[in-house]
DNA sequence: AGTGAAATTTATCTAAC
DNA sequence: GTTAGATAAATTTCACT
């Protein structure tokens, strides 16, 4: 699908904000209401929004540890990828999993109670999926950007 | 602040999809939909409801390259982390930044048009951010979990 | 094609209970 | 927490450039 500047525009502001009206959609982007609204719908229709979600605040809802696990699987066959990334989907605590090339075969983002909500975590998934050769883990401080907001410029 | 049965319930569901009518709301949390919308406003203004955002497909915006960068910095003093973690708020093509314990300092998930681009981001932030000692790159091959949909249970 | 304005449908907010 | 009425927003239709 091909974007006009007033696409990015809206895709920009969306991307920081679903909930603002057609109304202030309108004025940024400089067209009526139900022009954006049609192009809000044109844009859901070809994925290029792939989805609209809340942000939940991770420590509101008792998950204050989030971790990145480099996962090395013992094996890159691709069976065994595909298995890898269809527990990764079925698994809760997990994030989000990046599929990468480099040291490690997956990066893994984890959320966690605690401490030893995570070790346990790690036994189990450990125990559960036996391809996993090994794994290292960061511990998260700090969050920079929370988000999936992407640059949108002129393509 | 307190989360009962029903308040997780809604989150569960607005994570997934926060444009559901208070109607589906409703359906969903067994309650009348005015009742949710006083929720979903409180879970809001509480700030457990971070935020409410359009994600956008990378590919559609010519954004094709997700890469995940580990970052070491010259020395750990909390004003040189601060001035970094200013300098990825600023740079839009850092989706977020990772402060982490463990062998690099923070993990960043760079976007990118294709690997000119890459190569071309990090040598001009490399040279902005002199206080960076190292950083090791991981092509992205492909995301499992695209959000940031937390497993939320009774706490 | 893509836009804008008015009418209809639908959803949301407010007030009373 | 609910229901009912007022307000506001999203959709649809249609005429226009």
């Amino acid at each position: 699908m091909q974007l006009d500047e007033i696409d990015r525009r809206l895709l920009r502001a969306v991307q920081q904000n679903n909930r603002l009206t057609s109304d202030q959609l309108a004025e940024i982007a400089g067209l009526s209401a139900t022009a954006c609204q049609r192009r809000m719908k044109r844009l859901r229709e070809a994925k290029v929004i792939e989805g609209d979600v809340a942000i939940v605040a991770p420590r509101a809802v008792g998950r204050g540890l989030t971790t990145l696990v480099q996962v090395s699987l013992e094996r890159e066959r691709t069976d065994i990828i595909d298995r890898f990334k269809a527990a990764i989907r079925k698994t809760p605590e997990i994030m989000t999993g990046y599929y990468v090339t480099g040291d490690a075969d997956f990066l893994l983002v984890v959320t966690s109670r605690d401490m030893e909500d995570f070790e346990q975590f790690t036994r189990r998934f450990f125990y559960e999926n036996r391809d996993i050769k090994g794994f290292k883990t960061m511990v998260v401080i700090d969050r920079v950007k929370a988000g999936f907001a992407l640059p949108i410029e002129a393509i």
